[in-house]
This record gives C-alpha cells, sequence and structure tokens, in this order.
DNA sequence: GAAATATATCAACAAAAGTTGTTACGTCAA
DNA sequence: TTGACGTAACAACTTTTGTTGATATATTTC
C-alpha cells in the first residue's frame, strides 16, 4: 500500500472516532458505562433517550469500536472498549505543533 | 451555578471540540499547521480546496478555538491554538472507564 | 483612483446525521 | 404456545452540515 493510501485511511479512521464523540447522547452514554458496563434499560432510564434513539446512538458507538456489546439472555450489556480512547489520546498527542514549528513566520513569507 | 448547568456546559464543549475534528478536511488543516502558521493561500493551494470551503473549515476550527488568525496586511495567518489540543487530549483521558470499573456485572443485575 | 489580490460572507443547494414512530426478531415466563 | 419484554432495524421526516458559485470588503499596487 502507498503511502497516501495509508495516511487517507488515518485520517478516516480519526474522522470516524471523533464524529462518534461529537454529539452529547453519546458522549452521556460513554460517561454512563465509565463505571462498569450497562444494560440498554439502564441506559435509557439514566439518559430518559426513547429506545430507538438510543439504539441508533449505540451502533455509532460501536460502529467507531468505542464501545462493545455482550448479549445475556434478551439484554445487550454495553461497556467501553480501552483501547478506543488511548487512540483518540493519541491522536490529540499526534495533533499538535512540531517541535520548533515556528510560532510566527517572517514577514513576506506567504504564497506570492 | 448548578452542578447539572456546569456539566452541560462542559458536554457542548467536548461536542464542538470533537465535532470541529469530525471532517477531514479539517484535520488535513491541522496537519498542516503543525509546522507553523500559513496563511489561507498556502492552505488553499496545499489542500486543493477551494477557497471559500476552507475559509469555511478555518471558521468551524477557529470557532472551537482550536485555531486563531492573525492579520497582515491582506494575509491571513492561522496557527494551532496548543492549549485546545490538550484539552482534547484530556477529553480522552477523562472518558476512561474508572478505576475499579468491573469488566462484567453479575449476572441478572439488569434494570428488571 | 482603478485594477488586482486575499479573504470572508452569503445564498442556494446537496448530503449527512439525528429523531420519531413502527415493525421485526429473539428470548423468556406463564 | 402464547403473550410480554428487550433490543435492533426500518421508513419518513427534520435538522444540521458541507459545497459551490457569487458577491462584499479590505488592502496593495500601478
Amino acid at each position: 500500500m502507498t503511502t497516501a493510501t495509508r495516511h487517507a485511511r488515518d485520517l478516516d479512521r480519526a474522522v470516524m472516532l471523533f464524529h462518534a464523540l461529537s454529539d452529547s447522547t453519546r458522549l452521556s452514554i460513554i460517561e454512563m458505562l465509565r463505571g462498569g458496563e450497562q444494560c440498554v434499560c439502564d441506559l435509557q432510564a439514566g439518559l430518559d433517550a426513547a429506545q430507538s434513539r438510543l439504539s441508533f446512538h449505540l451502533r455509532v458507538l460501536k460502529e467507531a469500536g468505542l464501545v462493545e456489546d455482550r448479549r445475556e439472555g434478551r439484554w445487550a450489556y454495553y461497556s467501553i472498549v480501552p483501547g478506543a480512547l488511548a487512540e483518540v489520546h493519541d491522536l490529540a498527542v499526534a495533533m499538535q505543533p512540531k517541535k520548533g514549528a515556528l510560532p510566527v513566520l517572517r514577514a513576506g513569507s506567504c504564497c506570492r
């Protein structure tokens, strides 16, 4: 695979992760899961969200790899995938300005 | 201010930050700015994006506090606000499961 | 001051994301 | 085996986001 392709995939992955985190219902779900796994019905009660709405957001989080589910009888338990958050963490670090990046360019160094 | 209100504001702030990062054009802009500030025309050339499109994305990034601009004559130089990325970093840490969160709840502990 | 340039803003449109109500599917209990 | 329950998936709709082309504004250069 070419370098450009690899970069494009990294970019898509980052977009997917950040998008999954860019909604208040989903962030609230993650907050609720921080204490350990929860079944959908508990999340529903805790967030006062319609069931289908919750289901939609859980799917977004799951597709981004931020949460996983475990089935037990008729219940579904969701929990955080810690590795995904580490990934977000790493992305934030990777976006930091490069060491030695000048705060200000010399005047007149612009495009034309 | 109530605790609930403060939490709501933190949530909105997090949503705004993650949303600003959830677009490939905007992530590419940040990547280009990692080496130091750039004028819009350079970003335009580097990203091969229409001017108004770039302007739109720069505004999203700026409103989220991720970049800032400096005016010099008819040029606008944009650069990363390092503190905002630290904020993203901290958010990722804050979303991690709580220490001692059980990987699996006891069977039968669900909502009803 | 007139023309050219860099950027922002706007309006119109296209595409994506989120919500709501409904239906479908599996599991459990009677 | 029937009915209730928990969850997922779907369809229709609304809202938000992103794109494009056009216009506006400020600045520089001639």
